[in-house]
DNA sequence: CGCCAGGATACCC
DNA sequence: GGGTATCATGGC
């Protein structure tokens, strides 16, 4: 299925830090896994995507998973039309990152992993929670063998010690504890989406384990609220180094989260990571 | 060995 | 309110 989109780059979104199980496979291919689903997606072109799916599923699942309906060159253009140069670059740069609309829980689980580590360990815990927890599947089409990322009712009913085998560290416990709040109620994952972002950060931060940055990623990227606006080192580094803290999030009330993935995106390559 | 990673928490003042 | 030790793990 030949999809045209502009601002569509799939090693930016693959390297943005937003998602975990999307890899590149070679030149300008792409597998990944979400949804119980696999894809491959080649950049033919800078506005030309190949995914390896019919139309139906196309209309369906991708195209709002990758939220093309969703224009992110005005968002660009205001950037690199505007007075700081940082932004300038830092929209130039990541042109073609856009806010997948990835599955609530997953996120909750992927971003409680993410504390304290870096994006290769944070992906290797979550390939073991799904080959531990999820479900064994094959792609017709590649012939890829895959694994599901697990629901909450399964986590809920994992042992500590067996999470504690899967390498996560001391937070074994948040997971199954953020689990059992889905399963018991506790947490509305799809009210939070409705949900204003304060009332969802409020929410999330009521989870043990889930302080304000993790909060953010999971309404930004679980709940898709771009207005979150998440803090993480790198962030941090680019307000301190480049603002001298005083950085003013409110010049893009609505959609600073779609600002901050070019920052956190562009200050990364500064240092030569991702 | 120490330091860092898309941090959070308990405890200190 | 702001500082800090600690948490588990891997990579450098």
């Amino acid at each position: 299925m030949i999809i045209e989109s502009k601002n569509f780059n799939l090693k930016q979104i693959a390297d943005s830090g937003q998602c975990f199980r999307m890899n590149q496979i070679s030149d300008n291919t792409y597998g990944l896994i979400a949804l119980d689903r696999y894809i491959e997606l080649e950049q033919v072109s800078e506005d030309v995507i190949n995914i390896t799916c019919n139309e139906g599923d196309y209309k369906q699942i991708w195209k709002n998973y990758f939220d093309l309906d969703y224009d992110y060159g005005r968002i660009v253009d205001k950037l690199l039309e505007g007075p700081d140069e940082f932004l300038r670059k830092a929209a130039s740069y990541g042109s073609g990152i856009r806010i997948l609309r990835q599955d609530p829980f997953e996120m909750l689980i992927s971003f409680i992993i993410s504390q304290n580590k870096n994006i290769p360990s944070i992906k290797a815990c979550i390939e073991r929670i799904c080959e531990t927890y999820g479900n064994k599947m094959e792609d017709d089409i590649s012939g890829k063998v895959y694994y599901t990322f697990p629901g909450p009712d399964i986590l809920a009913e994992a042992k500590k010690e067996d999470l504690r085998r899967l390498k996560l560290g001391y937070r074994d416990e948040y997971i199954i504890a953020a689990s059992r709040a889905v399963v018991l109620g506790h947490i509305d994952l799809g009210a939070l989406m409705l949900a204003s972002h304060q009332e969802s950060v409020n929410t999330l931060k009521s989870i043990r384990g889930i302080g304000d940055k993790v909060a953010n990623c999971i309404s930004l990227f679980g709940l898709h609220h771009i207005e979150a606006f998440p803090i993480d080192v790198w962030m941090r580094r680019v307000l301190e180094e480049f603002y001298e803290n005083e950085f003013d999030v409110d010049q893009f009330q609505g959609y600073a989260g779609i600002v901050q993935q070019y920052m956190f995106y562009y200050v990364r390559h500064l240092y030569g990571v991702g």
